[in-house]
DNA sequence: CTGAAAGCGCTTACAG
DNA sequence: CTGAAAGCGCTTACAG
């Protein structure tokens, strides 16, 4: 059976007050090198490890790091959240925070409808898809932690966040098309609640409108961000191909879709039509053409938002402030759009 | 500020015990139906949650189920973490149980030299690669909580463990190389300690024993693995490709460092070399060609230790009782091995 | 059905 | 440098 601090006291005739200095580095000092020496040795003998429960009780604290997963089949298939969590792991590879995954189920067909014991005990709480998880912003307070939102939240919020620079992501990829001769253009954009599509979007259409080019809103569909949709949803628009010479997939999983749509009906990418997408996954140098993307910054991204979040823990009786972060893209050129002469 | 179990209890003007009733489901019906209804409001209203902390230190169990992982780049990219954490994910969704990456730092150039605090405060642990991790089976005492083994340890040990029939995906490889006319074969295999790689190995040693065949102890290399060493053992191994038809890769990773040997030395697959490996990685399917393998159900290996995590930890009063299990495995016929006339 | 009280195993002023 | 004591916020026999 695991000791406790009392029997561990008792063995080595000290209190447990000098035991609990001797456990931690910042009480070590306080202790005579003679009993220090006495109890770790005590320690090694009975294979003491002070009870978890009891220090974070005391502590009010947990060294845990919450990370919020919705629960989906695939979820750690993917690209996204596998990236995110070795972001998370690496920026807490040297600290004394680990990390838990915090699973979100779907409650009839929303996301956002979940009794709140999913913050329990933990220091911080990573969020992605804002604001997919939560129906409003007064969350932050109920949880009662710090937390990081992956993403741009586009209003003002009582929590840190860190995001990609989107709309320039926008921009870029609206300069490459633009200088690689395209001038109509076909969108498929995410779900409308994403800042991500949303800002992307944005970028993309300043550039047009400032170059005096008006994009055919006829030709923006959106397909959520899923592969599936997209692949379904180009069936209608590759019908249209004529009405444009480029698709801008806003994300990398849509326009595999489409490449698979292209390629069932026996249209040639990028002769026919150039394809470019958004996230730059690991798959997308894989894909015939090897699609060109602009790369998302998700590691990067988890990284900072541990980070921030760790700062946060570590400055707590400060006054406040909520860090926002933009982290820069930039575009990967591989072989899915042509040049137009 | 949070509110605490006492002051919900002032407001209500009940004791605390009777809010901890209401609190807990199993006692909740021991508190009259009036007060319950008042109860509940009033946390509603204040937004009350209890403590986990010290909810943990009294229950003396935390409802979280560690996994262990080595913290390595990339280990969320691969196959096998990422089916490993749905697997446990997926088992633990209707319970209170939820999961927390235990990460493990390499120290110096051995895996299993660690302080023992990583098993803080979980109620159970799922394990990895045994014995990689750990260099003795007195380990488990040490944890002090139940312990499943995703391999089999191939000796008695104070831990449940679930595997997959190596031995027979070992056969049938056999088997199906025999039964497509391949009698001379390469091997590479995985690092020694892995039981993975020894079973299968005898399991295909096995076969061809009984044929009355024996193999070239000459063409058996091993690649710990891993899909670089294998890339560059493959080279030697080439040289040599009249005195084999076929190549068994003991894992899917080290077939795809065999391909792109073959490719670059102008090997075709399966027409001069037949591979075969073992996993049925997702890639497995979009190698050129698609690689035969056989199915390794890491996804239902560890849904299976997480139940029987769970379990244990259900009738933890009960005589202990290490359960074993092993998975079925099956063959995935593809096209990277060729039929000899 | 309800409450007073003990206790889970720690940490940390406070006093010496 | 060390110890006695309070207290973190819960749960659970025990008594009524």
């Amino acid at each position: 059976m695991k000791i406790t601090i009392h029997e561990l006291a008792k063995k080595a005739g000290v209190s447990i007050a000098t035991i609990s200095r001797a456990l931690n580095q910042e009480t070590r000092d306080k202790v005579r090198p003679g009993t220090l020496e006495r109890i770790d040795q005590l320690i090694q003998k009975y294979q003491y490890t002070p009870n978890v429960a009891a220090k974070n009780l005391r502590r009010a604290s947990s060294n845990i790091i919450g990370v919020l997963l919705p629960h989906l089949p695939g979820i750690f298939m993917g690209d996204y959240y596998p990236k995110l969590l070795t972001g998370v792991s690496d920026a807490l590879l040297e600290t004394a925070y680990q990390f838990k995954m915090v699973m979100l189920k779907l409650q009839g067909s929303k996301w956002d409808k979940h009794d709140f014991r999913f913050g329990e005990g933990v220091d911080g709480l990573v969020i992605t898809h804002w604001p997919l998880f939560f129906s409003d912003k007064s969350v932050f307070k109920k949880l009662g932690v710090p937390c990081v939102i992956i993403n741009d939240p586009e209003e003002e919020i009582q929590a840190h966040y860190v995001s990609c620079d989107n709309e320039q992501g926008g921009e870029m990829v609206a300069d490459y098309l633009f200088k690689q001769g395209h001038r109509k253009i076909a969108m498929i954009t995410g779900p409308s609640w994403s800042s991500d599509s949303e800002l992307r979007l944005k970028g993309f259409g300043n550039y047009f409108s400032k170059k005096g080019i008006s994009l055919n809103p006829d030709l923006i569909i959106s397909a959520d961000f899923v592969q599936s949709l997209a692949y379904e949803k180009a069936h209608e628009l590759l019908k249209r191909r004529k009405d444009f010479s480029a698709i801008f997939c806003l994300n990398d999983e849509m326009a595999f879709g489409v490449l698979r749509k292209m390629k069932e009906f026996g249209i040639s990418c990028p002769e026919e039509v150039s394809i470019i997408g958004f996230d730059d996954q690991v798959k997308s140098s894989y894909t015939d053409p090897p699609l060109t993307t602009v790369y998302h910054p998700v590691y990067e991204l988890a990284q900072a938002a541990a980070k921030i979040l760790l700062d946060s823990l570590d400055e707590k009786k400060d006054k406040v402030c909520y860090k926002r972060e933009t982290l820069p893209v930039h575009l990967v050129e591989r072989s899915s759009v042509q040049k137009l002469k």
